[in-house]
DNA sequence: GTCTATAGCTAGATAGAC
DNA sequence: GTCTATCTAGCTATAGAC
C-alpha cells in the first residue's frame, strides 16, 4: 500500500517531533514531509495554509493533550496523592525522562512576530490552574497554591533547558520527584 | 560618514539581538544585515564562516560577558552579600527585567545537529562553578551549594520562559528575590 | 488523498569595483 | 572595509494527473 492514508494523529506526532527539536523556522517543508512520509503537495492537501497551520495544529493537539493527562486527571475524584503521582507519570513520558525538549519553547522562536504566542499562554494556564486545584485539595492555602503551581511549569522548564545542555537528564527525574514532594509536605 | 566602521561591539550586539529573539534558523542574512546596518557582503567580510561564525562570536561574547559579570564578582574580596547583589544587578540587566529572552536558549533549535551545544554548556558550568563558590562562602555545605548553584540557572530559565509566555515580567523579578533569600537564609 | 512537476521567490554565499 | 550585483540552492506554494 505504497498510498495508503496516514493516520492524522500519526502526522501530528511526527511534525510535533520535527518541529520540538529544530523549532518552527529550521522546520522545512522538506524535512516534514519526509518525517510524515507524505509529499509536500498531500501536507498542503491537509494543511491549506502551510507550515503555520501545521504548528497550530500541533498546539491544538498539545492543548489537548494536557486538558486529557493533566487537567482531567488532577479534577478527577482520586486522592490527591493519585492524581499527583498520574500526571507526573504523563509528564515524564511527555519529556520523554528529560531527554525531549518542549514544543512550547520551540514554538516561541521564529522570524515571524510570534504568532503563537496566545496559543502557548493558553496551555500554559491549563497547566497552572490544574495543579492549583490540586494544591488547595492538599490543603495547602490559595497564595501557596498558585505559587506551587508556576513551580511546577517554571521548575520543569528551567531543568528541562539545564538537563538538556549538560546532556544530564538525571536532572529532570529529581526535579520531578522534588516538585511532588513539594505538594506532599 | 556613510561607509563608516561600524565597531565589532555593536555589530556583536546587534547579532545578539537578532538572535534572540528570532533564533538562529529565524535569523536572515538580511536581518543581520539590516540590524547591524551594514551589507551582506560586509558581514561576510567579518565573518567569512558566515551565521554560524556570527553565532559562534555571539556565544564567545556571552562567555565573556559571564566570566566578567558573573564569574569575577563572585569570586571577587568583597562580601558574599556584596557580591550576590553585584551579580543579580547583572542577570537583571542582561534580561532587561524578564523581558528578553535567553540568548543560549534561542540557539539551542536549530535545523542543523546542535553545533552550538557544547559552548552553551561550558557557559552554564561556568554559572554554576561561580555560584558554587558564592554559595560555599555564605557557609551552605558542598552539596547544598551545588543545589543552590543550578537552583539559580533552572529558576531563572524557567520564570523567563513563564514571565515572557503570560507576559508577566514581575514572575521574573520574583524569582530573583527569592533567589537572593535561598543563599542568605 | 496522493502524487510528479514546477513556478516564483528568498536564502546563503561570492566576485569584484571603490 | 565597504559596497553593488549576481549565482545557485533550497524554500514555500501551486497546478494538475491519477
Amino acid at each position: 500500500m505504497a498510498h495508503a492514508k496516514v493516520e492524522h494523529d500519526v502526522v501530528i506526532d511526527k511534525l510535533m517531533e520535527v518541529f520540538r527539536s529544530s523549532g518552527y523556522d529550521g522546520s522545512s517543508m522538506a524535512t516534514l514531509a519526509e518525517a510524515t512520509q507524505l509529499k509536500k503537495a498531500s501536507l498542503y492537501h491537509r494543511f491549506p495554509r502551510g507550515k503555520e497551520e501545521m504548528a497550530h495544529a500541533v498546539l491544538s493537539y498539545v492543548a489537548d493533550w494536557t486538558q486529557n493527562r493533566i487537567v482531567d486527571v488532577l479534577f478527577s475524584t482520586n486522592t490527591p496523592k493519585e492524581r499527583l503521582e498520574v500526571a507526573f507519570k504523563a509528564i515524564d513520558e511527555l519529556y520523554d525522562g528529560g531527554r525531549l525538549d518542549c514544543i512550547l519553547r520551540a514554538l516561541s522562536h521564529g522570524s515571524e512576530a510570534n504568532v503563537f504566542q496566545q496559543e502557548i499562554a493558553a496551555i500554559f494556564q491549563l497547566w497552572i490552574d490544574a495543579f492549583t486545584h490540586l494544591a488547595l485539595d492538599f490543603g495547602h492555602n490559595q497564595t501557596e497554591s498558585d505559587r506551587l503551581a508556576k513551580l511546577v511549569i517554571t521548575k520543569i522548564q528551567g531543568t528541562l533547558i539545564l538537563a538538556r545542555a549538560l546532556q544530564q537528564p538525571s536532572l529532570f527525574q529529581e526535579a520531578l520527584d522534588e516538585l511532588k514532594t513539594s505538594f506532599i509536605s
